[in-house]
DNA sequence: CTCTGGCACTCAACTGGGCAGAGTGCCAGA
DNA sequence: TCTGGCACTCTGCCCAGTTGAGTGCCAGAG
């Protein structure tokens, strides 16, 4: 057992593991998940030391395979069938065994160039999405950048009838929140003026959750009168600066789910009542750490209608750091160095398009 | 055969029908209809009668049954199955057999109640949709109010960087559209408020449509020196009312369509392919009359993926015009009375919603 | 100690026959 | 014109037998 002598916290075998993998019997395991993935049917001995070569008998690899079995890596549906990996042995394989598949040459120009014809935010949101749906041939999710981290571009008031307002709120990564206002009396078009060009000159660029502290005393500069429609207008924008969590997300490649009817054919429904659910999806992408790539595997995942999936997913944003996320569902077997290749690579270049605009 | 001379050009038919549909032959076809909507399986003379007290006997059914099935309404699978009915079967029985159903009482508060929640329109879209799947057990479509229809209520230019401006366009439906401008040169701050002031002076309350006329000679009122900046901030501006087709939609309750596992094993891809197509939905709602409800059975819609499915669809508006449209897509077994009337209710409360707003 | 070939065993998947049941069409009679 | 009876036709289900892929184990070679 040579040259296994890397700590790994991450095997979640809870006892140390007697039995130390050597790297035939992690071979064994990549090229047992590399053709369930392909083939989708549980692969025995035979079929594998024939396709992969890896030097030894069959009978060898029934032995390792034996031991994996034994280590909860694999399983097998039946006695006398072949082995399909469990969410265990897929943890090891993303771990330990697979590279990200990086994107070719011209698959790279290809997503950018598709991203680069998007003309506002909703647009490069949607072409997002469904870039990344076709390229992973998967359900794919973009969430719109967060407000939580975006700055105060502009905030603009306008009088639509004397005590009524509209309050829009524009950030720096393009997105447009408005907002109704209903003042407590009539409101003149130079306090409006006067209100609008301190709201700019104090909150202009700050981060959004800083806004009200940064506003906090606002209302004591004006005159006592006009004190309390500047309060009213300040709570509508802190009720809008505090929805930030309402944030919304866009879909596609439902139509995906279909590939795997194979043994898909009821668990579809949870899995598409799950994505209708915008608060189960925001909390999925929200375990997401921000700048490495997270994989959930199977029963990792905590919503229980996608046990049977495995959600790849990553911080964008533009610059350097994240200002929300994006990521694919799949089920649990999937292509994961081609899946996490395609999610990194649709996350830089979407970051990139959106520090340009 | 009494009482049975109301022209109808509906009944598609092509020969004058040598056998006319006698009183009992429809209520056969109702019978089956109902019944097969009720069990989702092909429905024998036996069990009709048993079901329905038609005050006849099995074989008598069966005589009328046999001459449905020769003018097309009703099929049967293979010999000694029982009857189905066809889309042209569905399509009498939506034209002369069924009444829409109204909603109880309690319902129409619940719908009244959940919609009245709503804090702008995206609110009022999203809860109108997951309202209608709900309702229908079915998946909803929901158009967003059309620009077409609507009128100007507020245009703001907010000074970003000295070339840069944001145009946001609020129309009376509370939909908000912005755009950047870039401009040739610096605007100052002046012909900003005089060409902010000037746009809604002439085009406040326009329908959008007419906005391009109302605005044409606008630049001619400007310095020389003012126009190109002008001209530039009218373009982008007619660009985003002429964007008016691209038009969003609202989607939910696609898990529903697993409910029909039954037969629906391999077509609900296609299904949930037209679902993922905005330009298909939009076209499919299109083909809707403005007012009355339009129902397209089977084969009737244009789009092949939806051959097996039946849309039922109605526009709705603030007042009493339809500013947009809204429906539902099921399986051509559907509860047409039942969804119909679901449909039409939720139609008006959204256009009372939107009215009030 | 590790790998290999051989062997017996297991079990899902397929096949084909037989049976039951639902439903039909047709016909003679009320 | 409707009804009851009758023979017929299918599908769906159950049952058994067979096939084949795949396994576990063991003895022997390196």
């Amino acid at each position: 057992m040579p040259d296994d002598g890397k700590p790994d916290g991450r095997l979640l075998d809870t006892r140390p593991s007697v039995r130390p993998l050597d790297e035939r019997r992690l071979a064994v395991l990549r090229a047992i998940v590399q053709d369930y993935v392909g083939t989708e049917e549980p692969v025995g001995s035979k079929a594998l030391v024939e396709r992969h070569n890896l030097g030894v008998s069959p009978a060898t690899v029934r032995n390792d395979m034996a031991a994996l079995e034994e280590d909860g890596f694999i399983h097998q549906p039946h006695t006398s069938a072949g082995r399909i990996p469990t969410d265990k042995g897929y943890r090891l394989f993303v771990d330990r065994l697979a590279e990200v598949k990086p994107m070719t040459a011209p698959e790279r120009r290809a997503i950018r160039h598709f991203l680069e014809g998007a003309v506002d935010l909703d647009d490069v949101v949607a072409r997002t999405v469904r870039l990344l749906a076709q390229l992973t041939r998967q359900v794919a999710v973009v969430q719109y950048p967060s407000l939580t981290r975006s700055t105060v571009r502009h905030i603009e008031l306008v009088s639509l009838t004397p005590t009524k307002l509209m309050l829009v709120l524009i950030t720096n990564t393009g997105r447009v929140e408005q907002r109704m206002v209903d003042c407590p009396g009539p409101v003149g078009e130079a306090l409006l003026g006067d209100l609008r060009a301190r709201l700019n000159g104090m909150a202009g660029g700050c981060r959004l959750p800083e806004v009200p502290t940064v506003l906090e005393d606002l209302p004591a500069g004006f005159e006592p009168a006009d004190r309390s429609a500047v309060s009213t207008v300040l709570a509508v924008l802190f009720e809008t600066l505090a929805e930030q969590n309402e944030e919304r997300i866009m879909l596609a490649g439902t139509a995906n789910l279909t590939r795997f009817n194979h043994d898909f054919p009821l668990s579809i429904r949870p899995v598409l009542e799950a994505l209708e659910e915008q608060v189960v999806l925001l909390r999925l992408l929200g375990e997401t750490g921000d700048s490495a790539m997270t994989v959930r595997i199977g029963h990792e995942n905590a919503y229980e209608g996608l046990n049977s999936t495995s959600v790849v997913s990553v911080g964008y944003g533009s610059g350097d750091q994240s200002v929300a996320k994006l990521g694919v569902i799949g089920p649990t077997r999937m292509d994961y160095p081609g899946t996490m290749g395609a999610v990194r690579a649709v996350a830089r270049y979407v970051g990139q398009i959106l520090a340009e605009s």
